[in-house]
RNA sequence: GGCGGCGUAGCUCAGUUGGUUAGAGCGAACGGUUCAUACCCGUUAGGUCAACAGUUCAAAUCUGUUCGCCGCUACCA
């Protein structure tokens, strides 16, 4: 059996819904899943649900509801909605299933008998949230790096041994260079296993939900090391017949997932257990919103759907066409190497621009052209050698784009082809050509028809109901097979032409004053960063702002080095009947002989923060030397035990 | 703090291994055309290629420094 071509996409938490960001990652998929169907590749497009974290179990019981049928209901509607988008699957694995929990229970056993996995006792932070652990030094604030709340864990559980993997993991990277895209994601992968790879907890107790140790049932497999193993258990490894599906020759995903787990655990997993890596692992970046990441909190989630709706609404386009446009949207901006920004009045130019003006605009203009001056059917004449050039200019384009998986650049050839074509028309005048009765004409409108054809091909992959329309209206069979793109036998002479419909009116944008219903609640606010340098004027607060900040005086009572760190030490300050325990990075500065006794100021309504997993309780003030050291701020005399500054 | 990236026309961005007048799209202005969804085509942007210094016959493209932004990471409070 020929090796199919295997895309996946993470599957996804049941937790949450599509939105465009997600969406985005799946449409990414898609259209390489298109492309590579129509290149004559057999595709195995991967999608599905994430089921087992512990978060799961507790968002089922807060909703009252048995777990299995909770993530039944949840996972369906998933399911479901990615059809909507046209976005076209062949398998939906979810985490519940007999077939994932097999294939994991499996992978575990190898890499327990092949001595990659040992049990020790896990003590930390553990995020519920993101189903994450973190060391004390991770946290902000008491919470995680995300601002999730974590719980103090301590169990004995298993551990992967992935510090091993360290050595052969950079070895592969470097020896495959688009193994991790896009350039920059690798690169940060690179630092990030460089600085040494820390072994894994992968179980936790059994809450009574996920997918049990085999060989102990009181645990638990971690579900990020559960979640991973989908992509091969959709293969149906172990059973024979895997290898006609793996490796994946794609997992696209969000550079959120990337570093800390596709491109680190799982190669490790895998090459723990002897399988293949996957050929290339895509990492793109965000779309945001009005320049804030998409977050279901801040208000500014995007639904791909309503925006098609709306769109269908506002320009009076089909349902249909609707969704190809939001499809083409996500496909032209998809970012990449850096971050995009999604807003209405861009969606709405590139509707009108692209999509209205030239491509629906360049059809229309055709068809009616071919009816008004050649009967309305497909010229028997010879294409002209500009059209046939820029028709393989485009293709190769698209094609090289695709090597690499900018599908953003690939939707730019696509109407690259749309532009030629309608300076080609502007150029070639067919009417001044039929007034004058000039031999060119056939010649001419053969040309146009086959940059249409061709258009129709390489939108496909993006946009497939545009397409069908495209071709339905030149008379002809869906053009789906990728090598027929250009070739003459794809416009048979004498077929009819359908009359001109408009695929895409146009939108009006002229009425500007009113605002749009979908802008993203919150604009862009710049971060205030505080003013360090005299010449910066600081951003200015209101005294009640600076009444928030306690300031008190204080006196160190003890102070010694805090173990493991060359910065910090632990000082121990009374103020007035309080006492508190700070850690301060200033023994470049101070030792701790200098500190003791000495009075300080302390800001002591500060969050607690752990500093090299040493409790700090407050801050210390001091000057900034212009070499970046401390100089501690002292009462210029005396000032009583506990006294109050501003 | 460390590592990496970025800073190019009003906006969004391209710019291969350094080489004649630095590009595209959008917006704007002007002109052209009439087949077409008032569309399309063309011309126009006088951009110190963040700043400064250096290497070179020659730099947006290499080196150094500074400023700003972003990402990753850390013993930043």
């Amino acid at each position: 059996m020929a090796k199919k071509y295997f895309i996946t996409t993470p599957i996804y938490y049941v937790n949450s819904v599509p939105h465009i960001g997600t969406a985005l990652t799946t449409l990414a998929a898609d259209v390489t899943a298109r492309y590579q169907k129509m290149r004559g590749r057999e595709v195995f497009f991967l999608t599905g649900t994430d089921e087992n974290g512990t978060k799961v179990k507790e968002a089922a019981e807060k909703a009252g509801k048995d777990p299995m049928a909770f993530v039944d209901e949840i996972s369906a509607k998933f399911r479901e909605i990615w059809p909507g988008l046209y976005i076209e699957f062949d398998d939906f694995i979810r985490t519940t299933e007999p077939r994932h929990f097999a294939t994991v229970q499996e992978f575990f056993r190898i890499l327990q008998s092949k001595g990659h996995i040992y049990s020790g006792t896990y003590e930390g932070w553990y995020d519920v949230g993101s189903e994450t652990f973190f060391k004390e030094t991770d946290l902000v604030d008491g919470k995680s790096p995300d601002g999730n709340e974590v719980r103090w864990v301590k169990e004995d559980n298993y551990f992967f041994r992935m510090s091993a993997f360290a050595d052969q993991l950079l070895a592969h990277i470097e020896a495959n260079p688009k193994f991790i895209l896009p350039e920059s994601r690798k690169n940060e992968v690179v630092s990030f296993i460089k600085q040494g790879l820390r072994d894994v907890c992968i179980s936790r107790t059994n809450p009574g939900w996920g997918i049990p140790v085999p060989g102990d049932e009181s645990q638990v497999v971690y579900v990020w090391f559960d979640a991973l193993i989908n992509y091969v258990a959709a293969t149906g490894w172990p059973k024979p017949g895997w290898e006609a599906y793996w490796p994946a020759e794609v997992e696209w995903m969000g550079k959120d997932i990337l570093t800390r787990f596709h491109a680190t655990l799982w190669p490790a997993m895998l090459m723990g257990v002897g399988l293949p890596l996957p050929e290339t692992l895509v990492g793109h970046s965000w779309l945001l919103m009005g320049g804030e990441k998409i977050s279901k909190s801040k208000g500014n989630v995007v639904a791909p759907l309503d925006l098609a709706k709306e769109l269908a609404e506002r320009s009076g386009c089909s349902d249909a066409v609707a969704i190809d446009a939001v499809r083409y949207y996500m496909a032209a901006i998809l970012p990449i190497e850096t971050d995009a920004v999604f807003t209405n009045d861009e969606f709405d130019r590139k509707y009108n621009n692209d999509l209205a003006n030239d491509l629906g605009n360049a059809l229309n203009r055709s068809l009616a052209m071919s009816h008004k001056f050649v009967g309305g059917a497909i010229p028997d004449a010879a294409v002209e050698a500009q059209a046939v050039e820029a028709v393989a200019l485009a293709k190769s384009r698209y094609e090289a784009a695709m090597a690499d998986f900018r599908v953003n650049d690939a939707a730019d050839a696509a109407l690259g082809v749309v532009r030629f074509l309608n300076k080609y028309i502007d150029t070639r005048a067919p009417w001044a050509l039929a007034k004058a009765g000039d031999p060119a004409l056939p010649s001419v409108m053969r040309s146009m028809l086959t940059c249409l054809r061709a258009a129709e091909g390489l939108i496909r992959p993006i946009m497939p109901k545009t397409a069908d329309e495209v071709a339905s209206q030149l008379g002809l069979p869906a053009l789906t097979d990728w090598d027929r793109i250009g070739d003459e036998s794809s416009l048979p002479a004498g077929v009819a032409l359908l009359q001109p419909k408009p695929i895409f009116p146009r939108l009006d944008l002229t009425k500007k004053d009113e605002p749009k219903k979908m802008e993203p609640t919150k604009t862009q606010t710049p971060t205030p960063k505080p003013a360090l340098t005299p010449d910066e004027p600081a951003i200015e607060i209101s005294i009640e702002e600076f009444a928030k900040v306690k300031l008190k005086v204080g006196r160190v009572l003890e102070a010694e080095p805090v173990e493991g760190s060359d910065k910090l030490v632990k000082l121990q300050v009374v103020i007035g009947s309080d006492r508190r325990q700070i850690v301060a990075g200033i023994r470049k500065n101070y030792t701790a002989e200098d500190l003791i006794g000495r009075q300080v100021i302390v800001c002591v309504n500060l969050k607690p923060a752990k500093l090299r997993g040493v409790e700090s309780q407050g801050m210390l003030l001091a000057a900034i030397d212009t070499d970046g050291g401390a100089i501690l701020l002292q009462p210029e005399r005396e000032a009583p035990e506990g006294a109050g500054v501003r």
